[in-house]
RNA sequence: UGCCGGGUCGUCUAAUGGUAGGACUACGCCCUUUGGAGGCGUCUGCAGAGGUUCGAAUCCUCUCCCGGCAGCCA
């Protein structure tokens, strides 16, 4: 066996359910050592976090078994269709890093192909024109228990029927008036099988088409269609198709032609978010969010502009496994993947988000001093950042009054500024509202970083910035979108209910460490006891960089004490 | 109610007739110039009842529970 064919490639990666099928084909030679897969996204929408898990799953199959893997648009249906929608999907799937090389194909440039099918199957007798309306056709099908009923239509004559389909593909019928139907089985128990429909009449303009057809093929006749041209070996797709696979399965065998396998696992589902579609369109046309890559969605585009990598991504895709069980997965494994990613990538930086102002009044000289970038990865190198008299430290890192456990700034009480001093807080000036505004420390030359010439320790260490040098920005915080596990689960309430409203935090006055000056859109960083950040390719100008949260750390004292 | 599919730690997922394991979470300890990271440890599970077998998460039967299906959506 040559090498292409060897299923052992896939050994070291975790087997799931389709990976052992796709073994045993191998074994015994189903496909002829080929193993060809694709992603066939409706182009009606953004991908969402779900389609990473399908695109990851498929692609990572053609990957490891040295087969090919297809990006095609499953454009059946131009009334909910866009060219914006395609064009966000081919960029979302090259990010993620899916390589489909130059097989992007449309499901629409298959239409004649497909007509010429329909045709095949009518002349068998295995289809037919039916006048019925949708009401009509509906009360036909008969219910859960009841067997459906057959149209008068069924038995037309072949000349009859091929002649009414081709007036219905010249538009001579007006939207709903003709169908084409299966001739299939209106006594199945599987509805799916009771003559479903194979062509409507749709009169609007295709995004890619034009006004060249108005006969649209459904999902169900066109589906099988589609892989087969394309010679696909196994056709992923998830679990609520599983009652179509006869169906599928029903019309490649009438057409006797090649006959690509179905196989259904479960979609994912995410805790404190929604996954479909239909819920992701309403929360951007409500205005609930700011658009399909706002931030706080689970679409692909804003996990991107939030700062997630496609490795982590990736690595999501495969921890989470490959199932048949209906499952939803904590957000909090997602995070973990980020967290995991960024921790050895992102280079550490210095960010006083709500500033309290701190003098050293013992210290009257500038300093620069050496900072590790990235203490998981020393070829990240170090970098210079300055000290001088006049500082900002996080508000939260000074309490006058501390909780037991507390490790940082507290009136008479010392703490060691990161890559510098300890420093102790002889005074606290508080403004007429009794806020505290300002602390006036002073700083022991014994104990600056790195020199060990004090044995001194200190419990806590604190960031810092340099009120000389510091730059603006705006940082937003974002946290889950709902307030609850699964918003969409009540039969009562509308998931938009349970939007939360404290889900993005503006802090338009943070202030960072010089050295992130020439950031560029797109980079990232760990701001230091803070969390992941990302600086935004939307709203950052040179003047005022934004940066977006992507994750926030592991925080056990804050944990301890919510 | 008919058909199809599925039930394994809190969550996700392995074990394919032979010791129920991993990851995440949580909790604890150690370490730490990020309350980060890292290290160590703990907790927790085969839906239920029968049966087959030397041996069952796995095979069989019944019960219970969950999901999907009655678009000219995909």
């Amino acid at each position: 066996m040559e090498d292409k064919n060897n299923p052992e490639e896939s050994a070291n990666k975790p087997k799931n359910f389709i990976r052992e099928i796709i073994d045993e084909d191998f074994k015994t030679n189903k496909w002829g050592g080929n193993v060809h897969t694709r992603f066939p996204p409706e182009p009606n929408g953004y991908l969402h976090i779900g389609h990473a898990k399908s695109i990851c799953l498929n692609y990572g199959i053609a990957k490891d078994y040295k087969g090919k893997f297809n990006l095609r648009f499953d454009d059946t249906n131009p009334s909910k269709e866009e060219q914006e929608y395609v064009d966000s999907i081919i960029e979302d799937i090259k990010w993620l890093g899916a390589d489909f090389e130059d097989r992007i194909f449309y499901a629409s440039d298959y239409f004649e192909q497909m007509y010429n099918w329909a045709v095949e199957l009518i002349k068998k007798g295995k289809a037919y024109v039916d006048d019925l309306s949708a009401e009509e056709i509906r009360e036909h099908r008969g219910t859960l228990t009841e067997t459906g009923k057959e149209s008068p239509n069924r038995n037309r004559a072949i000349e009859e029927n091929l002649d009414l389909f081709e007036r219905m593909r010249k538009g001579e019928f007006k939207n709903g008036e003709k169908v084409l139907r299966a001739k299939i089985d209106m006594m199945s128990p599987n509805f799916n099988m009771r003559d479903p429909i194979m062509y409507r009449i749709v009169h609007a303009e295709h995004h890619r088409q034009g006004n060249k057809w108005c006969i649209y093929p459904t999902y169900d006749w066109a589906h099988g269609l589609e892989d087969s041209i394309e010679k696909i070996t196994h056709s992923i797709c998830t679990l609520e198709f599983e009652n179509h696979r006869p169906l599928y399965d029903w019309f490649l065998n009438e057409l006797g032609t090649y006959h690509p396998q179905q196989i259904e696992f479960a979609r994912l589902n995410l805790n404190y978010t929604v996954m479909s579609k239909r819920k992701l369109l309403q929360l951007v046309q409500g205005k609930y969010v700011d658009g399909w890559d706002d931030p706080r969605m689970p679409t692909v585009s804003a996990f991107r502009r939030r700062g997630y990598t496609p490795d982590a991504i990736r690595n999501f895709a495969e921890i989470i496994g490959v199932a048949k069980r209906d499952a939803t997965t904590d957000i909090a494994l997602l995070e973990y993947a980020i967290r995991e990613d960024l921790n050895k990538h992102a280079p550490r930086a210095m960010a006083v988000l709500r500033p309290l102002k701190v003098i050293i009044t013992n210290y009257n000289i500038t300093e620069e001093l050496d900072a590790v970038n990235n203490p998981e990865d020393i070829s990240m190198g170090v970098r210079k950042i300055p000290f001088t008299r006049e500082l900002f430290i996080e508000q939260t890192d000074f309490m006058e009054i501390p909780p037991k456990g507390y490790h940082r700034l507290t009136p008479g009480g010392e703490v060691r500024l990161r890559y510098a001093y300890i420093i102790k807080c002889e005074e606290v000036i508080k403004n007429d509202k009794e806020e505290v505004v300002e602390l006036h420390c002073t700083y022991d030359p014994e104990t600056r970083s790195g020199t060990g010439t004090s044995n001194k320790k200190v419990k806590g260490t604190i960031h810092w910035v340099s009120a000389d040098n510091a730059i603006e920005a705006e940082v937003r915080l974002y946290d889950r979108l709902f307030t609850v596990e699964a918003p969409d689960a009540d039969k009562e309430k509308d998931f938009v209910e349970f939007l939360n409203p404290n889900s993005l935090e503006i802090l338009p006055g943070a202030l960072i460490e010089p050295s992130l000056k020439n950031s560029k859109p797109g980079d990232r960083f760990q701001f230091e006891r803070h969390g992941y950040f990302c600086v935004d390719t939307k709203f950052s100008i040179d003047e005022k960089p934004v940066f977006n949260r992507t994750v926030t750390l592991k925080d056990s004292w804050g944990k301890k004490n919510n």
